[in-house]
RNA sequence: GGAGGGGUUCCCGAGUGGCCAAAGGGGGCAGACUGUAAAUCUGCUGGCUCAGCCUUCGGUGGUUCGAAUCCACCCCCCUCCA
């Protein structure tokens, strides 16, 4: 085992806080595997890299020799999680959740390692529990240590409706902690007034508080926002490859930085070294290859990951068009169709409209030349390769 | 329960009888420049059989030659009071 040195050198690569340090150096210096706890919800997952930053420190913890606890919060979910107050989320069956575990298994199981990673579920405690109980732990905190978390005394401050129920969330979650006997808990740093409570019951349950340690939001595509589905700058885990490396390759320079810290994991000295390299003069694309092609790896294969790169660099380098791409074949009524119509039934805009737009704007090749009159017909029985703007194509048969 | 304010195109937000498919900003898309970078600049951003036509401004009816704009009723949201 390494020194408790560079087991913490290690551990705090990327991390917000921890909460508390000199903690966590005690629990390391036993020696012992800790208990490393992190929750999920029940709710469909559809991970993106965003959700990675977390399962890759879990990950870490798991190479050290610890212990790793993947709870999914199913008790919570049959109830119906309460947070965005603009909807109310109906309740998940059973069923739903069971499916969602075997789900998330797929999906993160492409990080850690399914032999030394226990899957919990919150019902298996919570499930026990009567309204007495819960009234109980209710009674373990009280509504102005509540109104302490950020979002609470916001909503409260500006009279928004704070549902009663809510408030037992941030219980149920520390609970899990107590029947878990976390050593450890890892969440976003959205998550750190929930894992503070976990603290607390602990404490107050003669047990030794979990220490806890956030990672970071991770920020999209765009680099501002956080990576999210809904925002649409997101990096889907199950991506295929050729689209994982053009997103990647998409990211800014500053980053790719960020990236490499929350992502890879390529130790930091490495990644150091790449700075200075591209300080005297390395095209900082070429590193990006390197990311690229270690997150392709991890999600699908080496060979995907260096196929994706050959296409692209073929494609985006020198300018041809990829070999693989959509088929589509259109049936015509008439002998010619218009290159707008076909466009849009090919599925490259999402309007005529927009089609006549693109052409206008000379974003539209067939077969590598460029389109400039909008009211072009193309006769039936043709097979052309469509293109509208740089990453959009089909191969079209018109019958 | 009472008083007041508001619902406009993807979002924010102007518009208070015709010049409105609707200012401006954001976002998005495209083009130039590149490393498919980022930043920047330019253009586009309801639909269609696209120099023309059709449908939009919470909903339904009405006034008018003509309504996002005026009237009636309804639905929803917010603020203050209880």
């Amino acid at each position: 085992m390494i020194s408790v040195e560079d087991a913490m050198q290690q551990i705090k690569r990327g991390v917000d806080e921890i909460l508390v340090e000199s903690e966590l150096i005690d629990k390391l210096a036993r020696g012992k595997p800790l208990k490393i706890k992190t929750g999920f919800d029940p709710t469909a997952p559809d991970l993106h890299l965003g959700h990675t930053v977390l399962i890759n420190k879990m990950r870490q913890f798991q190479e050290l020799g610890h212990h790793i606890m993947f709870l999914i919060g199913d008790f919570t979910g049959l109830i119906g999680d309460p947070t965005g107050k603009s909807a109310t989320r109906p309740p998940l069956t059973v069923e739903q959740i069971e499916e969602n575990a075997r789900s998330y298994k797929e999906q993160v199981f492409k990080i850690l390692d399914p032999e030394l990673t226990e899957i919990c579920f919150n019902s298996t405690w919570f499930g026990k529990k009567d309204a007495a109980d819960m009234i109980k732990l209710a009674s373990r905190h009280t509504v102005a240590r509540m109104l302490e978390r950020d979002d609470f005394s916001k909503r409260y401050k500006s009279n928004q409706p704070i549902s009663i129920h809510e408030f037992l969330y941030p219980l149920v979650q520390g609970w899990d902690s107590v029947e878990m006997q976390a050593d450890v808990e890892l969440g976003g740093t959205d998550q750190k007034f929930n894992l503070l409570v976990g603290r607390e019951l602990m404490k107050a349950e003669g047990m030794e508080p979990q220490v806890i340690l956030t990672m970071p939001i991770l920020e999209g595509l765009d680099g501002v926002q956080k990576m999210s589905k809904s925002l649409n700058n997101y990096i889907g885990i199950e991506d295929p490859p050729d689209e994982m490396f053009g997103k990647l390759m998409s990211i800014s320079d500053d980053l790719m930085w960020r990236y490499f810290e929350l992502l890879s994991f390529c130790p930091m000295d490495e990644i150091e070294g790449f700075r200075t390299e591209i300080d005297q003069g390395r095209n900082p694309r070429d590193v990006k290859f390197l990311l690229a092609k270690e997150i392709i790896t991890r999600f699908h294969s080496a060979e995907a990951a260096s196929k994706a790169q050959d296409d692209f660099i073929a494609r985006f380098a020198r300018g041809a068009t990829p070999d693989e791409m959509p088929e589509v074949t259109l049936k015509l009524e008439n002998d010619m169709i218009g290159v707008a119509a076909m466009l849009k039934q090919a599925g490259l805009t999402s309007s005529t409209s927009e089609a006549f737009r693109m052409i206008k704007q000379g974003a539209v090749k067939l077969d590598g030349v460029k389109v400039g009159d909008k009211g072009h017909n193309l006769p039936k029985g043709e097979v052309i390769v469509a293109q509208v703007g740089k990453r959009k194509f089909a191969r079209v048969t018109l019958l």
